[in-house]
DNA sequence: TTGAAAGCGGTACCAG
DNA sequence: CTGGTACCGCTTTCAA
């Protein structure tokens, strides 16, 4: 249906090849030549076709992004700011959510096969997977998921947010507000960044010589209602203790609405905390950690973009800073924002 | 460097033809050949080239979708759920986030080229460009923007989220209140949803005949700041409404955040209403309208399938229901969820 | 400066 | 059931 270079080519009067040296100004093709391929190509609509170039030029301009769900602002700023920086660098995006699906695997290496270089945010899919694809001549960005070690999977780079020192300053906040017993809610073994901030918490613990210990309450999903189902256990079987550390903002959110419902003070007689800082926990005066997550997917483009114009080869690994944000969850009111 | 059809053809001794036979399962392959391409192809770790098939077959099996921006909860879900239902028709998606950018329309050409389909939200580019790019055989389906009249624009779909008589009920609320000055908060140029906003709060101030009257505080960016700085000058004038209507959550909750702090009680000196029902707003007892955010990107991922695969070619405009939400920034309080 | 032609990696028709 | 081959639409030598 759309006009073909061929088209052009006939109706200006001279070959494909000096279309194509028009439209990709590339080449040198006289001032008059020029022009009437130009007005032919506007006559007859012309647009080249990507798929034809991509062809020839073996290459997609294009790259991936996977992610394992795009509900709450965490994985949608990281993808914002990819997108960002990935159209700035002229390159097209795609992007995958692996969500609950099975087929993550089958669905990635098809995505793979549309792009020169993608990015794989947190658990999608498994490192095994990971170091196929870049074995096979995919360039690969890690996010928010350590490091491949291995040998074999050279070109792989990764961008993290600190989580481990960040665990640790907030525990440190918790020990000097006279916290004792901590319950670090979500399973470290559900993401790469649970880990770090659970050990970081452990860190702290360990080290203060003040008689405070964590408990883990391992909780597979991280949503509101999970954390509302946590609280209303603890305050069943009174067991509250002097804080409860959540993984995320909505785990968080959740439990102190369930805490708040059921009467009991925060920060009077449990402290909370969450990570993330989404809109929400503003609102909620829920203390947390800030994390940089446009600049997660911005770094991811610029490194996955050096990776495949292999403008650089050895691996790359970024760690962007965290914030420790205090609000009245953990501190009683006197300022806040 | 990964190898093609005429290397697995080559290995296994047979014709390139048969291995497209056998790899897309077409056509019929004596059982021990097609062992015998298989292997080699699991040998040779043979892909087939999307590109090659691609352009043979004429087809992206691909989707956009454009946007204006993707903070904010409203086009993360819409996404979301285009993404979903999209993967589930096979097809891969590519994303476009106009933002700021002054090439929006290329940017968008550029996509359509790479893509059987496309959705656009919002505004992001003009009517005119969307007439040309359907005109130019692409389906194209819009979503948060009202259907395109023309007739030459056949095959161009449109899914909308109700709002004219969601604000119209919303206004009903408001007036059942005791409210009779309105202030509505939103350039209703700014976008085909508020505008309708707009319209239905009229429609119930119009016909009421209470003696309520709303005026229009036009403000062009719809972020909480704007919302604040809204809030700080009706303060300053002395000048408060009854109620603030705003056109969005973040506009509202910005403006209680600032009436909070100077003092004022909401709901008892003022109301506040937002719209979309992002998490905070929950947590910050706003009223506001729910958009079923995630049909709207499932529903136009659907349309568009229908249009791209032939399935109906008359156009089609859907309008999904919404949901008045009345929290305590309109009721004082008594029970809330 | 321009054109002819050989790919790029598949699909699909037509014989055999 | 299988092979030969003509495309799909564009890029890029190589000659003229």
């Amino acid at each position: 249906m759309p006009s073909t270079i061929r088209d052009v080519a006939r109706h200006a009067g001279v070959s494909i090849a000096t279309v194509s040296r028009v439209m990709r100004e590339s080449g040198d093709v006289r001032p008059d030549t020029q022009e009437r391929v130009r007005s032919s190509a506007i006559e007859l609509r012309y647009t080249p076709s990507q798929l034809g170039r991509q062809l020839a030029e073996r290459r997609h301009a294009a790259n991936g992004i996977v992610f394992p769900d795009l509900s709450g602002p965490y994985y949608a700023e990281v993808v914002l700011g990819y997108e960002a920086v990935a159209a700035e660098l002229g390159r097209s995006v795609l992007i995958l959510s692996t969500h609950g699906r099975g087929d993550a695997e089958a669905a990635v290496r098809e995505m793979a096969g549309r792009c020169d270089g993608l990015v794989v945010l947190g658990r999608t899919v498994s490192d095994a997977v990971v170091e196929d694809l870049a074995h096979d001549g995919a360039k690969v960005v890690l996010v928010a998921r350590p490091p491949i070690a291995l040998a074999a999977s050279a070109g792989v780079d990764s961008v993290n947010a600190e989580n481990r020192e960040a665990a640790a300053a907030l525990t440190r906040h918790l020990l000097e507000q006279g916290v004792r017993r901590i319950a670090f809610v979500g399973d470290p073994d559900v993401s790469p960044d649970v880990k770090e901030r659970w050990r970081g918490v452990q860190d702290v613990v360990w080290e203060s010589r003040t008689g405070a210990f964590v408990q883990l309450i391992a909780v597979d999903h991280l949503h509101e209602t999970v954390g509302a189902t946590v609280a209303a256990e603890a305050i069943g079987a009174h067991d509250l203790p002097d804080a409860f550390v959540c993984a995320n903002d909505e785990l968080a959110l959740g439990l102190m609405g369930e805490l708040g419902r059921a009467g009991i003070d925060i920060p009077g007689q449990v402290r909370v905390t969450g990570w993330d800082d989404v809109m929400a926990a503003r609102y909620a005066g829920l203390t947390t950690v800030r994390q940089p997550m446009r600049e997660l997917g911005g770094t991811a483009a610029r490194l996955l973009d050096e990776l495949i114009t292999g403008t650089r080869t050895d691996p790359r690994h970024e760690l962007l800073p965290t914030e420790l944000v205090v609000r009245t969850s953990t501190v009683p009111r006197k300022e806040s924002t």
